[in-house]
RNA sequence: GGAGGGAUGGCCGAGCGGUUUAAGGCGGCGGUCUUGAAAACCGUUGACCGAAAGGUCCGGGGGUUCGAAUCCCUCUCCCUCCGCCA
């Protein structure tokens, strides 16, 4: 959510936000309905003010005098009966455009349409080179046992899985790794509710947009988290922090649940997009500063990259062009690594900066030196999501026959296992 | 699931129909003192809308009343006991 004192004065700035990042939102309604709330709530406002004032005498008055005062203050309630229900409504409607505002890119986010527009900003390895035919991560996961897809969709449906013997322990070597990296870099780590209130997703920006991508428990009015940055910055809801407690900086293990509506039938092999995956996400909330959360965004991808190099997989860092960002985005980096079943680098990471976006939502603030209290900026990166992150590391590390190489830092996690090696049948 | 109790400013906590303009404490900020700090003392300090006048806010929503933090209904959450259970 923006500042409404903002859009009134800067609608052309919104609007140019609305253009390049390929939306359709009506500023001019929100614009028109804010003025109507207005001129509504100054009638209401002088009728209270009326009642108020009226009120406050009749314990004094008598006889005549206190009749009068009675028929005085009818009069307001009269007035506020007629326009406190017009002001009601308008005041939702006013809400309910409020959430749409998308939050307006920073200039140096490029102009573009899709991922094919992301502007590369820096490199780590090269895309690997085979000397025999590769396997793509379906076939090499399964070859090595690691993985029951068909029977996960017999029980649980489309875009389900099982990771069995070496892939589970694989992926508990990924996060054990991560959250080590990350508290060693002062992150604090958490394990959150992956059930949530209605009002963590709209303070978060998932909601109204997001509805149909999650999943929903009727019976309790509770949704399932498609990221554990929901929990995460929920978690300051409602507080003001000292400015001495900022930045805040957490590192947050979940499931993740997303329904994937409208994507029927793409990336329907393997790994790549699933109902249900395991993530450790990075969240940083900071004062509204935008050089100070500028240099929190550049630590968030730092981490991750350092996650990434340490595993050995090539990967790009890649500026989202302006179709790509969310509403609430303000700039967004993603790491896409080198998947060569693909045979192009795909998103494997998204680091993105909110700006005060969500903690107006979520009325997340701080108080400075001067006793001032401002919204606080958020932030958040994937640090490593699974099973997305075995594509590149299964399709990078296997060897010609058939075995898959185990990144050196995970082995300690893996009770010192160098290799995973193909099952015979 | 059943029975009771509760939710008040950044935090704790009083108030239970009209000088509440929400007491008091803690914390924060400013000052005195000090080489500096601590302690002590003095002052100051709720949030939101509005250009202002003014208005709104005592968990959310609704009601009673000339007037509600205060009374009634309802929802949510927390605590205690019982039941069930990991």
């Amino acid at each position: 959510m923006l500042d409404i004192a903002f859009i009134r004065s800067n609608p052309e700035i919104i609007k140019e936000g609305i253009r390049k990042k390929r939306m359709n939102t009506d500023i001019d309604e929100l614009l028109s309905v804010d003025e109507e709330v207005r001129k509504v709530r100054g009638e209401v406002e002088a009728f209270r003010a009326d009642r108020n004032r009226i009120s406050k005498d009749i314990p004094k008055l008598k006889g005549e005098e206190k009749d009068q005062a009675l028929a005085k203050v009818k009069a307001a309630k009269d007035g506020l009966s007629r326009f406190e229900p017009e002001l009601k409504k308008l005041e939702e409607q006013f809400e309910k455009l409020m959430l749409m505002v998308p939050n307006p890119p920073l200039s140096i986010v490029p102009e573009g349409e899709s991922d094919d527009d992301n502007v590369e900003v820096r490199h780590f390895g090269e895309p690997t080179k085979f000397d025999f035919q590769p396997k793509d991560h379906l076939e090499l996961a399964e070859s090595l046992d690691i993985v029951d897809m068909p029977r996960a969709v017999k029980f649980a449906g489309a875009r389900m899985y099982c990771l069995k013997n070496e892939g589970a322990l694989l992926e508990f070597a990924l996060f054990k790794f991560a959250l080590e990296l990350l508290v060693s870099r002062g992150f604090q780590p958490m394990i959150v509710p992956q059930l949530v209130r209605r009002e963590a997703m709209i303070g978060t920006g998932f909601f109204p947009l997001g509805e149909e991508d999650t999943f929903y428990v009727e019976k309790d009015d509770l949704y399932l988290i498609g990221t554990s940055e929901v929990p995460l910055v929920s978690y300051h809801m409602d507080e003001i922090l000292n400015e001495k407690d900022l930045p805040k900086h957490y590192c947050g293990y979940s499931s993740c649940f997303r329904r994937e509506a409208g994507s029927y039938g793409r990336d329907t092999r393997g790994f790549y997009r699933l109902h249900q995956f395991n993530k450790v996400e990075q969240v940083i909330i900071c004062v509204n500063d935008p050089e100070v959360s500028m240099v929190e965004h550049r630590l968030l991808l730092s981490n991750s990259e350092a996650l990434m190099q340490a595993l050995g997989l090539p990967h790009r860092v890649a500026l989202a062009c302006g179709a790509e960002i969310g509403q609430g985005q303000v700039l967004k980096h993603e790491i896409e690594t080198w998947m060569p079943s693909r045979n192009r680098y795909s998103e494997t990471h998204s680091c993105s900066s909110l700006h005060e976006f969500q903690s107006r939502r979520l009325r997340i603030r701080w108080r400075g030196k001067n006793s001032k209290v401002n919204y606080c900026h958020t932030l958040n990166n994937t640090a490593v999501a699974s099973p997305r992150i075995l594509i590149p590391l299964l399709e990078n590390f296997q060897n010609e026959d058939g075995s898959v190489t185990i990144p050196e830092v995970l082995r300690p996690y893996m009770t010192g296992m160098e290799r995973i090696e193909p099952k015979s049948k």
